[in-house]
DNA sequence: TTGACAAGTGACCTTTCGTTCACTATAATA
DNA sequence: TATTATAGTGAACGAAAGGTCACTTGTCAA
């Protein structure tokens, strides 16, 4: 009937995935989710692992879309406090969105069985963040926001402890709002360290 | 006829769970990596999840005998060189020991399924190494090797970079020798930053 | 020497898994 | 209207899963 159930099945893998993991999971609960019944799901995906691999290719896909290019590349702020206020919007999105939690939490789960998600993992906890502030840090040192020193240490030193923060998020939701209170805290330490 | 076979199965558990997760781990292959028969296994263990259960059991007693207690604190070291080689060594340690490494991979694996798995991840990923550095930091302070701040924050600004580079390790072992140069860089960084 | 027990085997059980297939209902197309 | 492709059903399949059990073997204490 529904003309987008190839969409809905994926919408309905990555939801179970990020809960139960690729092998955890099985076609009859994943169908049923959808109120179909399992033999339905092969209409549109030929195994349990194309269905994998085709939400492997969205997320890789979304990732570049969204995170990759140079012009989805934050502005740099006009002030320090700016820089404080563009963090926590960032990370109240990345948090709050359900679409990029489970995203994160199926990488986590999957990162030592496929290639792919491991390089995507990588991206997603570690170079992809810390990537996309150094040109920030770098912008607010020629702006005189901050001290002269190496962007890409000073992203590196100030995206991984929010990167921990949110993986706390995702393992400890009720533990959401702590955390971001961390993060503030720690971006304002941030600044008093290096601000000017 | 070995007496320690229900020790082998706990490490040959860690191992599987370690690289196929709980879930992807089977009783057969379990028991064949120990040259047995998967029924020899029900000898010791009665179910899949007492294996499970007995290993994290463990792991939560092996934390705590470690880094739990007071007195494996690190000592407050006499110069800032003294403390990014005391650094060093506690990093290779756990990137080199077999079995922490799995430990952590476990608990990555199984920490959105598992309660107890979720805790001891929190505390291995995040609170631990962070609270085994705070006193040290504070120590710093007081023989003015470092300049006065919150030493908690401080020690979270430390930790938690070199845990997301631990990480990198655990996911991608090819890049170990980078992560710990990238460790060290960061750690004359953060001394560059702080020192006085 | 014998008896008891712990350790291990191999056959078997039930359940669940991913997958296939013949079939039906529906809706668009020729 | 007749045809055809699409989406979905339900029964069935073989393989593999976790688990049980009667039985054998080896060890050691009485």
């Amino acid at each position: 009937m529904a003309k987008d159930t190839k969409e809905r099945i994926l919408l309905a893998a990555l939801e179970m995935f990020s809960r139960k993991g690729y092998e955890g999971t099985n076609i009859r609960e994943l169908a049923a989710s959808l109120g179909l019944v399992k033999s339905g799901i092969y209409k549109h995906y030929e195994s349990k692992e194309a269905i994998w691999n085709a939400l492997l290719d969205r997320m890789i896909a979304y990732y570049g879309e969204h995170f990759g290019s140079a012009e989805h590349l934050p502005p740099v702020p006009d002030s320090l406090e700016d820089f404080v206020s563009m963090t926590m919007r960032m990370v109240n999105l990345t948090v709050r969105d359900e679409q990029i939690v489970k995203t994160r939490k199926v990488l986590t789960l999957e990162q030592y069985r496929d290639e792919r998600a491991r390089d995507l993992a990588t991206k997603h906890f570690l170079t992809g963040l810390a990537e996309m502030f150094t040109p920030v840090l770098a912008g607010m040192m020629e702006k005189g926001l901050i001290r002269r020193d190496d962007p890409a240490m000073l992203a590196f030193a100030y995206t991984t402890p929010i990167s921990a923060l949110i993986h706390l998020c995702d393992r400890e939701p009720e533990k959401t709002e702590e955390a971001l209170r961390r993060i503030e805290a720690f971006s304002r330490h941030f600044i008093r360290t290096y601000g000017m």
